[in-house]
Parts: C-alpha cells; structure tokens; sequence
DNA sequence: TTAAACTTTCAATAATTATTGAAAGTTTTG
DNA sequence: CAAAACTTTCAATAATTATTGAAAGTTTAA
C-alpha cells in the first residue's frame, strides 16, 4: 500500500473506531490527522483534507485541546494558528484516562454512593441485593480504573528506566 | 432514597452512562432493570417499567442475548417468555470484556496491521514516522486489552482461592 | 484607525440513529 | 385444524447528534 493511502485509510479508521465508542467522528478524525501528520495543520489544512466545513474544523480543534491531546502552534511571520497533536501515545493514552475519569467515572462513582444509602429496612433481601449489586459495579469500574493507571504507571517507569540505563 | 427510586435512577443512570459510550442508551436500561431485578421479567414488564414499544423491547433483548448478558427463562405453565440478567459482575465484565474483543478490538488490530505495509522506501522519514505511531498505536491497544484480562483473570483466581479455603 | 486576515459562533439544516406500531410470522392449545 | 397467545420484522417516523456557512467577533499590520 502507498502512504497516503495508508494514511487515508488511518483517519478512516479511527474516526469509524470513535464514532462506535460514542466519540465525534470528525473529532476523531482531526485527531488521526494530526498523529500523523510531520508538520502542524492549519484550519484550512484541515477543512481541505477531510472535507469539512470551517465552522466543524475549528469546533472540534477546540474540542481536542479541551481534550489537552492538540495544541496550538504559531508560526513567527503567519497570522494562522497552527495544531499539533501529542504524539506519544502512551501520553496521549493518559491524558485521555484522566479526561475520562474527571468527566465519567467520577461523577458515576459519586452517583452510585448515593444510590446505596436507601432508607428503609437494610435487612429486607431486595435493599441488600440492589445495595449488593451497586457495590459490585462500583467495586469493579474502580479496580478497572486503576488497572488502567496502573498500566499506564507500569509503562512510564519502563521508559524512566530505560533513560537511567542510558545515563549511567 | 427509597428502593424504588433508587432502581429507578439506577436504570436511567446506566442508560445514560451507555449512551454517552455508544451503547444504545434502551438497550442499557433494559440490562440495568433485569441486573436488579429479582424476578426474571417478560416483554411487557420491560415495556412498561420503561415506557418503550414491544418492537424497541423485543429488539434489545435480542441484543442483550447475543451479547451473553441476557437469557431467555421459561416458566411451566406460561407461554410468555422471561428474560433474566447474568448478575455476577465480573461474569458481566468479562462477557462484554470477550464480545468487545471479538467484535472491535480483533479487527481493530488486523487493519492497523495492514497499514503498516507501505510498499515505499523504509528509510524515508515520512514512511517509518507513520508506521511507527501505527506499531506504537497498535501495542498500546494490545495491552489495554491484556490489562483488563488481566484484572479479570485476578479476580477467578481471587474467587477460586475464597472457594478453596471454605472448602479444607 | 482602518482594512485585511483570521477565528468563533450559532441558527438552520442535514445526517444518523433510535423508536414505533401494525402486520406478518410462529408456536401452542383445545 | 383454527384460533389464541405470543414474537419478530421493518417501513415510517421521531429524536438526537453533527455539520454547514455566513455573520459577527477579534487581532494584527500598516
């Protein structure tokens, strides 16, 4: 396959992958372009290789530093704002674990706390069952949550000692 | 809170939940009403502790069953069909945590694998700055996924130990 | 200060996805 | 076998979500 076939199918790929995990398709699809683009896009880059419109490009750039996964570039000598991706994934795995876990797993956490304080006869088989029932998916998200982290932390000690073992 | 609302803001929170990660947000609330359900239930029941039509109920119990969340139960003397959760959540865990693998993360994997056959030159930077972001995307992927195996497999062993010791 | 260059907003519209409900299909019972 | 009891299908419709594009806003250069 040639590059930029490779590179198209990419973006394609990506932005079908997000759109079937509840994430904006053309989002996912800047995202994409900028992974793999050497240089830093423009707007008009943007509008121009996925085919949308000025307004969608600029929304879902915004979107994606909200994200803290693109940043904004200047360029001295061009009044164009310029973006980039991070492009290290294992960073770009963490920052979108810790966005995740601010916005979702949170707040779902916070819900399912006080979905178990019911205020009626705790002995009662249908409280302690539902009570029961809560606890375990609360237990289970948390553990798959830190699971997560802990790959995440797992991987950066590697690298960190892989830079000690260059250094010494 | 009372049972009863509790339940309810249990099934509109999993819905919700859902919908904001792809997942038809009916299709969770019917899984999240048969999780703390007692009794098993049958189409009706679903169509109206949920407010949905029977098309909407019978289609995503369907997909609920194919997902190996769901089971179909028969009661002597009834010809309706009830419907029952699988209620152990690490059993839940890993029947989605097996249905996602099969059904994303597999062809996931085959296709960045194609993308990284470029038949350009390999030392142009351009060809092995893609493929690598591809080989790096494709290992982060692949360890999400062994993470949460992982976990699950953790958690057997956990279950079996506990069973082992109640046991001698 | 003004005009040009560029970015942002948002109401209107389009595209996608979910839901309805009635008809067709199937199974069971008497 | 026929009718009743139940399930499934699917074209039409509704609801939701994404996108457009032009106008308004902002910044910079001269």
């Amino acid at each position: 396959m040639k590059l930029a076939e490779a590179k198209a199918q990419f973006t394609q790929l990506w932005g079908a992958l997000g759109s079937s995990w509840g994430i904006n398709r053309t989002m996912a699809q800047v995202h994409a372009l900028l992974l793999i683009s050497p240089e830093a896009l423009c707007t008009e880059d943007i509008m121009e290789q996925l085919s949308v419109s000025r307004g969608n490009a600029n929304m879902n750039l915004r979107e994606l530093m909200t994200w803290n996964l693109v940043q904004k570039e200047i360029k001295a000598g061009d009044r164009k704002e310029y973006f980039k991706a991070e492009k290290d994934i294992w960073e770009v795995a963490k920052r979108i674990s810790k966005e995740r876990k601010r916005r979702e797993i949170q707040p779902l956490i916070a819900s399912l706390n006080v979905l178990t304080d019911i205020d009626e006869d705790k002995r009662n088989t249908e409280v302690k069952d539902f009570v029961e029932m809560v606890n375990n998916i609360h237990s289970v998200v948390t553990k798959m949550d830190s699971a997560v982290d802990t790959l995440i932390k797992a991987e950066e000690h590697k690298f960190f000692g892989a830079v000690m073992k260059l250094l010494k």
